[in-house]
DNA sequence: ACGTTAAAAATAAAGATATTATAAAGAAGC
DNA sequence: GCTTCTTTATAATATCTTTATTTTTAACGT
């Protein structure tokens, strides 16, 4: 989905400036010249608010306090005043980033862009999955999945799993695994390893009997088909 | 509670320098004088990094991909090097800020206190009320509801739960899960956490015998289930 | 090409180990 | 004195490892 970025500053070129090129990154624009203007638009909910500070009226501090009241998206700050102190004070008001006046494209897109995607990645925090084929592999959840079942894993059969998924096309030989697994210290016969592979093969293909995920290769150990 | 902020610089006269006056402002620290160090570290999940760039082996650009492979916490970039490029490639990496060496300790409080304050308004942003299943969970009135009835926990149960729920699906060790509720410095036994754990579940029950609202992955810990 | 051989890997099942659940008593806090 | 928390001991159970056996594979010589 398009973010929506609001744009406040009351010189109309650097807004049509900003927004021509914003645009073109697919971004969707809300544009303010003062700060009743945007709080008006507020209720839009846009996803990052891009704020000049020196401004008839009301100025960018006092916005950027009033905003905070609503809503708490990123608000990144552009001012052609920029002493220490100013940027501390955007900061303390509640503003996330502070980017000089004058400013290159290229720099207000990337701190846009770290800004949302920060955003992102706190809204789907704690999903870290992976797909591999038909299965899907959630490491923090310790879960596998095939379309929409479950399929159960014992804890060393997991980490085999994820070891080897996040490895893919890598051979590995039984004593690496059991390294990665076990950890450096603990010693072990390395038969085990084919014993829980065997395992791993086999709840595997109770699901989906035709695709190979692990497969061997001789004399050397085993790989996760990727 | 305390954020715990980790610094990783091979300068060892500015890392004390930051730790001193990070510790005197409250947070608990980390320290890490290379990358590897950082990476040995990070599963004591801090809450912010300040990462500086030149450092001997992996330099900052490569520790922070890495860190990104795992953590999601705001990552703030400290160098003496900054041209745009490398500001935006600090940014692109997956970092969050960039702080120009040499900083004011003001300016870097003031950033360090700007990122965490957005994350807590993250982590809090209107879910006092947290539904799960048939229960609806109060993390500010230390209540639990099942229908309209309410169920009575302990401070510990509750706050085993409320840590538990705030990350659904997500496995931890009863080390982790000790660690959050009691706090770092507390030693204890973390089979207190099984009896906790049964005596909660024991409680639910009484209300709801059919669903499972937290389960056990043997060997690795309990996940609440979301 | 074919069969032989030795090494490697797969299988099956029993034994050993480790983890969690339970219950109950003791300690700590209010 | 009552509740809550922690510890201890025991029971139940899931998981891991080992052993013995069979099957597969690659290499070799004929």
């Amino acid at each position: 989905m398009k973010s929506k970025i609001m744009l406040v500053d009351d010189e109309k070129d650097i807004v049509t400036f900003m927004r021509d090129s914003l645009e073109a990154e697919g971004y969707q624009i809300l544009v303010a010249y003062n700060s009743e203007e945007a709080l008006r638009q507020l209720p839009q909910q846009p996803d990052l608010i891009v704020l000049d500070i020196m401004m008839p009226g009301m100025d960018g501090y006092q916005l950027c306090e009033e905003i905070r009241q609503h809503v708490s998206c990123p608000i990144l700050f552009v001012s052609a005043r920029n002493t220490e102190h100013d940027r501390i004070k955007g900061l303390v008001v509640g503003g996330d980033d502070y980017i000089e006046k004058p400013f290159s494209l290229k720099e207000l897109k990337t701190r846009i862009f770290a800004h949302l995607r920060r955003e992102h990645r706190n809204s789907h925090k704690a999903y870290h999955r992976i797909h591999a084929k038909n299965l899907i592999i959630d490491t923090l959840a310790y879960e596998v999945f095939y379309q929409n079942e479950k399929l159960a894993f014992t804890y060393r059969e997991f980490e085999i799993i994820k070891f080897l998924v996040m490895h893919p096309n890598q051979v590995f030989s039984k004593e690496q695994i059991y390294e990665q697994v076990w950890g450096i210290d603990s010693l072990g016969d390395s038969t085990t390893i084919t014993e829980h592979i065997k395992k791993i093969r086999a709840k595997i293909q109770k699901y989906d009997p035709l695709s190979t995920y692990i497969s061997t290769v001789w004399g050397v150990g085993y790989k996760w088909e990727g």
